[in-house]
DNA sequence: GTGATTGATAGGATTTGGCTATGGTAGCTT
DNA sequence: AAGCTACCATAGCCAAATCCTATCAATCAC
C-alpha cells in the first residue's frame, strides 16, 4: 500500500471518475487506473464498481475511504509538526554549566536571549566538567559552557573567552599593594582551593607547576564565594579567574604575571549531534558574547 | 514521504542501528540510509544523530516517531478492516422484490440464510420492477428478483423459475371443472388484474394478446389476495402465477392451456457491480431454490 | 596498532511508476 | 441507426527511483 495510491483512491472518490481524478492529481488516467487496480488487488477487494460512465465506492470502498483520509491527514499534520518546529524558534534548549563560570558569565546571556525568544525554554544543569560531559554524550544535555579545550574526538567547541588569573589576598598581605605578582612570590602561602572535581583547580594546580610551586591545601570548597570569604578572613590567599572577582572590604585581587596564567572557556557541543532551531541561535547568541582574543 | 521510508525509520528508532534495522527490514543497509536521508531531507530536519558507533533519535525524530507509528499502524487496520469485511460472510444485503413474487417466493429463503449466515443483516424492499431498478442502478439494493428476462445491457440476470399460469374462477363457474382452459374461453369473463405499474399485468395482458383476447378490467389491485377474494366473491376471474395459489373455499384454480402462459422469474444484478461476499453468498443461496426447467 | 563494526558513498542493475497510443463499451447526438 | 464522444482498460516503451554489491571512512575494542 503506497501513498500515492491512497491519494489516487480518495481523488476518484472525490471527483467520481478516473479521468478528473487523474487531471487532478497530474498524472496519465491509465497510470492512476493501474494503481488502483494495484491497491484493489492487494487489499483482495473491489473498492470501486465500474459502471460504464459512471464510478461509484462499493462497499468496501466506502469503508477503506475514511481510513486513506486519515492515513493522509496523519501524514500532513506529521510533516506540518515537525516544520512548525524548525521554523519557529522555540522548543526546548538544555545547557550545561560549570559552577565556575554559572554564577558570572550566564545571567545576562540567558536573560537577553529569554527576552529575545520568549518561546523557548532553556534549562540549565550546573555541574562538574566530567558529569556534563556525561550528560552531553547521552544527549540530556545540547551544549555545555565550560573550561576548554576539551579533549575528545567526540566534541566540538568554540572559545567564548580567555580571562586572566589573579590572585586573591587579604587586604593586608604583603604583596596585597603590588599591581602584579609572580606565583613563586606566593610559594609558601597556605592555598584555599575548589573540590578536587572542579576543573578551575587543576588550572590553578597546573599553573602553579609551571611556575614550580607545589601548592599546600589548607581549604577546600565547591564555590569561589567561599573562598573569598576565607581569605578575606586571612585563613590565606587563592587564585581564580578575573569573572569570579568581586569587590570585597577584606580582600585584593591582584593579577597574575606568569606566563599562560589564564583560563579560556568555550562551548563545546557533541560532535555529529544535530541542533534545532532554537539550539542554534542560543549557540549564536552565547557567540556574540565572545571576546576578541587579546 | 514514503511508507517503506516510514518502516525504516521506525526500524532504526527501534533498533537504534541502521544496521539492524536493514537486517529487519529485509533491505542492504545503505539503501535504508539513502531512504532516512531522503525522508530527512524531506521533511528538512535530522531524524537521528550519527554518533560513531551509536544512533539516537534527534528531538525531531521524537516528535515524528509516534506519527510515524500511529500512519503505520492505521495503514495496518485499514487493510485488516477491509480483510475482515473480506473473510467473514456477514454485513448488509439488500434485496429488492416486485410484490407478486414476495409473498410467495421469499419467506424460505430468507429465513433459512439468515439461520444459516446469523451475522448478516438482509433488507428487503418491496416496489414494482421500474423503481427495483431505479435503486438498483443507484446501488441502493444489491439484487432483485422479478419477472424475467430483463431487457438492458447493464444488468445481469439467472432464472430461478419459470411457472405456469393458471385461471382463477369462481367455484361455481361453469370453467371450474375443467383441468385445462384456453383463454379464449374466456374472453367474455370480467377481468380483475393488478394495477399498471405491476409487471404481472403486462404478462397477463401479453399472454391474452397472444390469445386475441381483449380483457375487460373490472377491478384493479396491487395484491393477489385482494383479488383472490374478489373472484371468491363472483366479481370476475383472473390469471396468477402458479405460486400465488392459495385454497380457497370459494375459487377453484384451472391451468391455463395456451403456448407460453407461464410467467419466469429470476435475480437480476448491476453488471459490472462489485460483490461482497456475503451478497454472493446470498446469490449462490437463491441459486440453490432455482427449479429446473420442463 | 590492528581488526572488527558501523554508517556513508559510488556505480551498476532492476523494479516500478508514468506516458503515449490504442481498444472496447456505454451513452448521447444527429 | 449510425456516428461521435466520453470513459476506463490494455499494451509497450521510457525514465526515475529503489535496491544491490563493493568500497571507504571512522569509531571502538583488544
Amino acid at each position: 500500500m503506497e501513498v500515492h495510491q491512497l491519494r489516487y483512491f480518495c481523488a476518484v472518490s472525490e471527483t467520481g471518475s478516473f479521468t478528473r481524478a487523474a487531471e487532478k492529481e497530474q498524472v496519465a488516467q491509465p497510470s492512476l487506473s493501474q494503481q488502483i487496480m494495484k491497491l484493489e488487488e492487494e487489499l483482495g477487494v473491489r473498492l470501486f464498481d465500474r459502471l460504464g460512465r459512471t464510478v461509484r465506492l462499493t462497499g468496501f470502498g466506502q469503508v477503506f475511504l475514511p481510513r486513506a483520509r486519515a492515513i493522509l491527514g496523519e501524514m500532513k499534520a506529521a510533516k506540518e509538526e515537525v516544520a512548525e518546529r524548525q521554523s519557529s524558534v522555540s522548543g526546548p534548549v538544555s545547557i550545561g554549566v560549570i559552577p565556575t563560570i554559572a554564577p558570572y558569565f550566564l545571567p545576562l546571556p540567558l536573560a537577553l536571549f529569554s527576552r529575545k525568544y520568549p518561546q523557548t525554554c532553556i534549562t540549565v544543569v550546573e555541574d562538574v566538567t566530567a558529569r556534563l560531559m556525561d550528560r552531553l554524550r547521552a544527549g540530556q544535555i545540547d551544549l555545555a559552557i565550560l573550561a576548554t579545550p576539551m579533549r575528545g574526538h567526540d566534541v566540538e567547541s568554540f572559545t567564548l573567552r580567555t580571562e586572566r588569573l589573579l590572585a586573591i589576598l587579604p587586604r593586608a598581605h604583603r604583596l596585597a599593594k603590588k599591581r602584579k605578582v609572580m606565583l613563586k612570590e606566593l610559594r609558601d602561602e597556605p592555598f584555599l582551593l575548589l573540590r578536587e572535581d572542579h576543573c578551575f583547580r587543576d588550572t590553578a594546580i597546573e599553573v602553579c607547576k609551571r611556575a614550580r610551586v607545589m601548592p599546600r591545601v589548607v581549604f577546600e570548597s565547591g564555590q569561589f564565594s567561599s573562598i573569598l570569604a576565607m581569605v578575606g578572613a586571612g585563613l590565606g590567599i587563592s587564585i581564580v579567574p578575573e569573572m569570579a572577582v568581586e569587590q570585597r572590604p577584606d580582600c585584593t585581587f591582584v593579577s597574575v604575571g606568569d606566563d599562560r596564567a589564564s583560563r579560556t572557556i568555550g562551548v563545546v557541543t557533541l560532535k555529529g549531534r544535530y541542533l534545532s532551531r532554537v539550539q542554534l541561535a542560543f549557540l549564536a547568541h552565547l557567540q556574540t558574547f565572545a571576546q576578541k582574543e587579546a
